[in-house]
RNA sequence: GGCCUCAUAGUUCAAUGGAUAGAACGAAAGUUUCCUAAACUUUAAAUCUAGGUUCGAUUCCUAGUGGGGCUACCA
């Protein structure tokens, strides 16, 4: 199912109309004073506008100085004669002030409180015709040998919103995922359960599969290492760290013998391990279709995906279609054959398939092993493939780490390469890591934050702060059970997605379930006293206005709310919520200032009262909308 | 080694080439007979180095330094 459009309240938010026309408008006369005045000619869009900066006063500020060098007058009088001429022929203007080479403008009241009053549609939300597409974006991307961890909570939260975000400018959106469940990564696990678990399963013991079975991935290797310690001592193992001594000259800079077999697990894992040849074995045979094999995996992976579909519950996430990988290894396979054919690769005499990418400067990449088995890149082939098959997509938007970046680029060539019509829709949203303060995870070396007992941990926390304070005493064991979890949930999301999503983060579990500053609770508190406001008002909202006056937090607020569209319009060509993030955070902390500076109800003047309650529901709304394409559910009360 | 990326207060994050570089956490000090104090106010605190382009550079370019990633017949 497609995203839906943002969640409709019972009133909404002003659209960017007015916000956009009016900049337009102070453009193209501004455009016709240079003009007149000057004989400049220029465009509009060469104007510089900006938003006045708080120590001076104005809404918009036009930065002369690009029209000095024409008009060789000091910048000072330009503006001046610029201000002069929009007092003349900008109606909506109420004064204006020149500093240095900036002309300040300042509207008049009634223009804001108008534009307070007018109703968005969704249209106003959306990008030009032109720029529109059709998009299959995959995200998640879980193996299924282990549960999830920090790492995917980053794909969920970006891929969630940014379909949202995509979806609310008029993209159509397909919201994907693919499983990686086949592999010698699963035979491991499935090995270390045959070998100790005696039968239990995620039914038995009471655990989650996903967990389950990450117990019997982590057994897995604790097998291995204790095999690899006793080989250590073998008389070929003895032999092999001798020779490696013994080559080359240069005795310096070689490994003592604990670094030494550090590095070298994987070529034990590969040459010289029972358990690595067991493991490969059981690989063999699932590839071979033996029943007992494909039954134990099938068995395995049903508990797997039990789990995973507990936890996109919690995280509110879904896919509208999941990919398996099994389903389209063999068909990727088969895909390089037909590549090798009409001569888009080579085959080196091993039978090995290869293609040269050498002219894009990635060099030359194996894309079918001597043994005839596929490689990573091969089952992408295929999975898009059957996307475009089920969808004709006209962009695949993959969120993946960009550790995968040159894996990206080389499916891209690839496809390009065998001149198939999916190729140029591929966008690798590409985010960068995450790191925890003890650095880097790994997770054969247990440094990972596991997903769900993140988002537990955060509940936890956020019930904790909630009785600490004394809150939400009124609410019933499952409504506040309720609310927790949404704000918790809520909570983990905005840490995550208030990051650009380009850049490393740093994961510091501390900070993340902090519920203080800048957190998404902040904003849900924001949201929660524009709703008691609305409760206590009870009555319907004005439909015109009778003030005469705006305070300056009053602007600031209005001049936010239009800009809304704006914003998400900009987040969906940037790929990045972040900015969204940001927007709302921004926008509750002027509104706690309002707040707190003006009384709203308690206030004798009726017209003041009515005038405020619409802009804090205005607030409300805009505030529930950003958090709803983040995929955060505002809440009512708390 | 090659390619790609990043560098902003003690820490984590912001800033279409524009005015005095914004926040949060942490530190220090305040605000509750008043619409929810999960809030608000105040103070101290930062653009890696050297050049260049520009009226103007955190932003663009070059070099350096220091992180991170990729460079597997792993996924």
């Amino acid at each position: 199912m497609a995203v839906e459009w943002v969640k409709n309240n019972n009133f909404a938010v002003p659209n960017s109309f007015f916000f956009m026309q009016i900049e337009n408008k102070i453009r193209e006369t501004s455009t016709k004073a240079l003009q007149t005045l000057f004989g400049v000619a220029t465009t509009p869009e060469k104007i510089t506008l900006n938003p006045t900066p708080k120590e001076f006063e104005g809404d918009f500020s036009i930065v002369v100085f690009a029209f000095v060098r024409d008009i060789r007058r000091a910048p000072e009088q330009i503006a001046q004669a610029i201000g002069e001429y929009l007092q003349e022929n900008l109606p909506e203007l109420a004064r204006f002030n020149v500093q240095k080479g900036f002309l300040n403008l300042y509207l008049k009241d009634n223009f804001w409180s108008e534009t307070l009053l007018q109703r968005p549609q969704k249209e106003d939300f959306f990008l030009s015709e032109s720029q529109l597409r059709k998009i299959v974006l995959e995200y998640c991307g879980p193996n299924t040998n282990k549960p999830m961890h920090l790492g995917h909570l980053r794909t969920m939260m970006i891929g969630y919103a940014m379909a949202n975000i995509l979806a609310a400018v008029g993209n159509k959106v397909h919201k994907v995922n693919i499983l990686n469940d086949r592999g010698i990564a699963i035979c491991k696990s499935m090995l270390a359960w045959k070998k100790t678990a005696y039968g239990a399963t995620p039914q038995s013991t009471g655990i989650k599969g996903d967990h389950f079975i990450g117990i019997y991935y982590v057994k897995f290797d604790t097998l291995l290492q204790a095999e690899y310690a006793k080989w250590q001592h073998t008389p070929t193992a003895i032999k092999i760290y001798h020779n490696y001594m013994e080559e080359g000259n240069d005795k310096t800079d070689k490994l003592d013998k604990t670094a030494f077999f550090k590095q070298y697990k994987n070529e034990y894992f590969n040459h010289h391990s029972a358990l690595g040849a067991e493991a490969r074995t059981m690989l063999q045979l699932w590839e071979a279709g033996d029943a007992d094999t494909v039954a134990l995996w099938k068995m395995m992976n049903d508990w797997v995906y039990e789990g995973f579909n507990e936890t996109y519950a919690k995280m509110g996430i879904d896919f509208e279609k999941e990919y398996k990988e099994s389903d389209y290894y063999e068909r990727g396979k088969e895909m390089v054959r037909e590549g090798l054919k009409e001569g888009f690769f080579y085959q080196k005499p091993d039978t090995s398939i290869w293609v040269d990418l050498n002219e894009n400067n990635l060099g030359e990449k194996v894309l079918l092993r001597s043994d005839g088995t596929s490689m990573y890149v091969t089952q992408d082939m295929a999975v898009i493939e059957a996307r475009y098959e089920d969808y004709h997509m006209n962009q695949s938007i993959y969120v993946v780490a960009d550790e995968q970046n040159y894996h990206f680029q080389v499916l891209q060539k690839v496809l390009e390469k065998m001149g198939k019509p999916y190729a140029e829709g591929i966008f690798h949203l590409a985010y960068g890591m995450v790191n925890l303060p003890s650095g880097k995870m790994k997770s054969r070396e247990g440094t990972t934050v596991d997903a769900d007992d993140l988002v537990n941990e955060v509940i936890d926390k956020t019930r904790a702060a909630a009785e600490l304070a004394e809150k939400s005493v009124g609410l019933s064991e499952t409504e506040s059970a309720n609310l927790y979890e949404k704000l918790g949930v809520g909570a983990i999301k905005y840490y995550i997605l208030h990051v650009n999503p380009k850049k490393t983060m740093l994961f510091n579990p501390e900070d993340s379930i902090n519920i203080n500053g800048h957190s998404a609770v902040f904003i849900q508190y924001a949201h929660v006293r524009t709703r008691a406001i609305l409760r206590k008002y009870n009555k319907p909202l004005p439909t015109s206005f009778d003030i005469t006056q705006l305070e300056n937090i009053e602007r600031e607020l209005i001049i936010s709310i239009s800009q809304f569209p704006a914003v998400v319009k900009e987040a969906a060509q940037q790929y990045d919520p972040s900015l969204i993030a940001n927007y709302a955070y921004h926008l509750a902390k002027n509104f706690n200032r309002f707040f707190h500076e003006l009384p709203i109800l308690n206030n004798d003047d009726a017209a003041i009262t009515d005038f405020r309650v619409y802009l804090s529901a205005s607030v409300g709304d805009t505030l529930a909308q950003a958090l709803h394409l983040l995929g955060i559910e505002a809440v009512d009360k708390m």
